[in-house]
DNA sequence: ACGTTTTATGCAATCGATTACACAAACGTA
DNA sequence: TACGTTTGTGTAATCGATTGCATAAAACGT
């Protein structure tokens, strides 16, 4: 008997016309008590529920917003999807979630099916650098649809976006290793075709070079981020016959990886080495050696990711475009790097 | 110039009418290959993509599915979300998350946003048991969407779900345990009015029974999920005159929690006292001291609650209502309770 | 009692795509 | 030459809700 309840079916159920019933039920002050008294009672009996589809081919905007992410189960952007879902959840807008695997093909077919989804706006960490991509971004803008890139971005014009400061980051965490009286600090590093990566890297180099170290490129070390590559990392680096006193990696995972492996060969962590993670995982913090890490602010990230495409979103006019926002990422030290205590 | 091309926009440009371009687009055989090959050339040009809106509004069918559960940053559900929108993906169906927090008011809400969306289907993991909840879940029912429980479910007819056997694991962990020698097992429990929570006590009950120990009830404790729970569960515990061997957790976070004010307290894990935690949480495996835990195949309940939706939303008969599909979990043995080897 | 304003409602177009039905043109065939 | 087929397109209705414009009825003023 129920079954989808259309506002034709409360019309014909009290002989008035379906402009009315769409007026009383958008409290249209046109439409006298009665009625619109009529129209709630017989909305709520048919089992009423207004179809958003029609709403929003009707109105231009489906309130839907897609979000772009190469996986949602890391705690990094589940964390980040989970305050965008909180900040978007007040102004009715629903989160359609898309994961890219870091595929570059998958990452452009996300965006083709979200544009023909008709979502109002695009949050999105992009996962490759490729120029075909480049491409795709161009075409979402053409559309007018907002588009906002979040921790892993790429510069666009047009496109706004919400990062941490990774830089900064890897500056002061290299720093704290040099006041930890570390001066042969090895660096876990992820791709450097991501801009996080490379600002890192560069942030790491910068922090050597103000403290009068130099750069060993022998201790810069490709790693994934994965438990095991922090091993390998380190049996790699402790093979040489200069070794590392400290290790600074852009990768908690790794981090963990590498702490492992330098306990299986008998060094002490903090005095023989130290060791800095990125990430702020949770189980940085439960260790019972506490892993230092970088703290990457995910709930601010996510929120504010989600209030830069509201505004623009909101925004008629064009002038909300190319907003910037970096936020500071906190140094968390904890028991892997500190020796003075 | 761009800005949203309709097959109106092509049919003008081409002087045809909108029907010949939409069964061009369609590779409709009745279209000359001529045509077919000017439509495709000019919606290329003029960036054109189909409004999907328009489509589900004609064909009754969103393609999208929405996944309620209370919160996603949390590695259980963000893996499950994870395998679900893996399994739907090659299917052409979007993921819309919503998260309740727990809140009864928000999970009702949520529904009949999904409602209003037209999702084709719900899958969710319910966070209350009241009467009110159940009233809306028989109003999805009686419109026809399909919907799924997963791991915290409740008996609605008509209702299919998918859930783990928790009363087989906290039977073998309980098990586990007493084949290490100890008698004295304590239980850490969640808030047993959902189904989950009282199935492991259950099966922590007949594991005492059937091999003899006697429940004291003192021993089972109401912890929430959260580490200092478990470090406020230990101080109780190791304050009574007679004291646990044992202390199986219903919650990993609780467990590691416990095995940190256990440690404090200066007894040895498993040796004064073994530990068993439950949900397979990432850090379980990365503790110096690994922490044994019950898997709760988080990619298979994901995977299998899209294959079972989807099935319903095919079906158009009402064949394929009420399946209930019950996981083995796995239980993980790991140092923490490892007294012989 | 009659013109004027107000109030409440209906009509019909619209959003973008699909599709049953109709039909003209081109072709083949007797 | 006339008629049946096939091929390729067009016309118009439809999905569900909104809204500008028109209008009937009621209320008001003098």
């Amino acid at each position: 008997m129920s079954q989808k309840a259309t506002i034709y079916d409360i019309a014909k159920e009290l002989n008035i016309s379906a402009a009315t019933v769409s007026r009383a039920l958008n409290k249209n002050p046109k439409i006298s008590e009665a009625t619109r008294e009529l129209v709630n009672a017989t909305a709520a009996r048919l089992n009423y529920k207004q179809n958003k589809l029609a709403l929003s081919l009707k109105t231009g905007k489906s309130n839907n917003i897609g979000v772009i992410v190469p996986r949602i189960d890391s705690n990094f952007f589940a964390s980040i999807i989970r305050s965008i879902e909180e900040e978007l959840y007040p102004h009715k807008y629903n989160v359609i979630i898309c994961q890219t695997n870091e595929d570059e093909g998958r990452e452009i077919d996300n965006v083709n099916t979200l544009l023909n989804a008709q979502v109002d706006g695009i949050l999105m960490s992009i996962s490759n650098t490729s120029s075909e991509n480049d491409r795709v971004i161009k075409k979402v803008l053409e559309k007018k649809v907002p588009i906002i890139f979040f921790d892993r971005k790429k510069n666009i014009d047009g496109v706004s976006t919400v990062t941490i400061n990774d830089y900064n980051a890897a500056y002061a965490a290299t720093k704290h290793l040099i006041d930890e009286g570390c001066k042969k600090i090895a660096y876990l590093t992820g791709d450097r075709s991501l801009e996080i990566y490379e600002n890192r890297y560069n942030g790491y180099c910068k922090a050597l070079k103000d403290n009068g170290l130099k750069l060993n490129d022998d201790f810069v070390i490709r790693t994934r981020s994965k438990v095991e590559a922090g091993q390998q990392a380190v049996k790699k680096l402790m093979g040489m016959k200069t070794k590392p006193d400290a290790l600074f990696s852009s990768s908690d995972f790794a981090a963990l990886g590498a702490i492992q492996e330098l306990k299986a060969q008998g060094y002490k962590i903090p005095e023989d080495i130290c060791v800095v993670g990125f990430g702020n995982e949770p189980f940085t913090k439960f260790m019972e050696l506490t892993i230092s890490t970088v703290d990457q602010c995910t709930t601010d990230m996510g929120r504010i990711a989600a209030q830069v495409l509201l505004e623009q979103i909101e925004s008629t006019e064009n002038l909300a475009i190319e907003k910037k926002v970096v936020l500071n990422p906190e140094l968390m030290i904890r028991e892997s790097s500190s020796r003075n205590k």
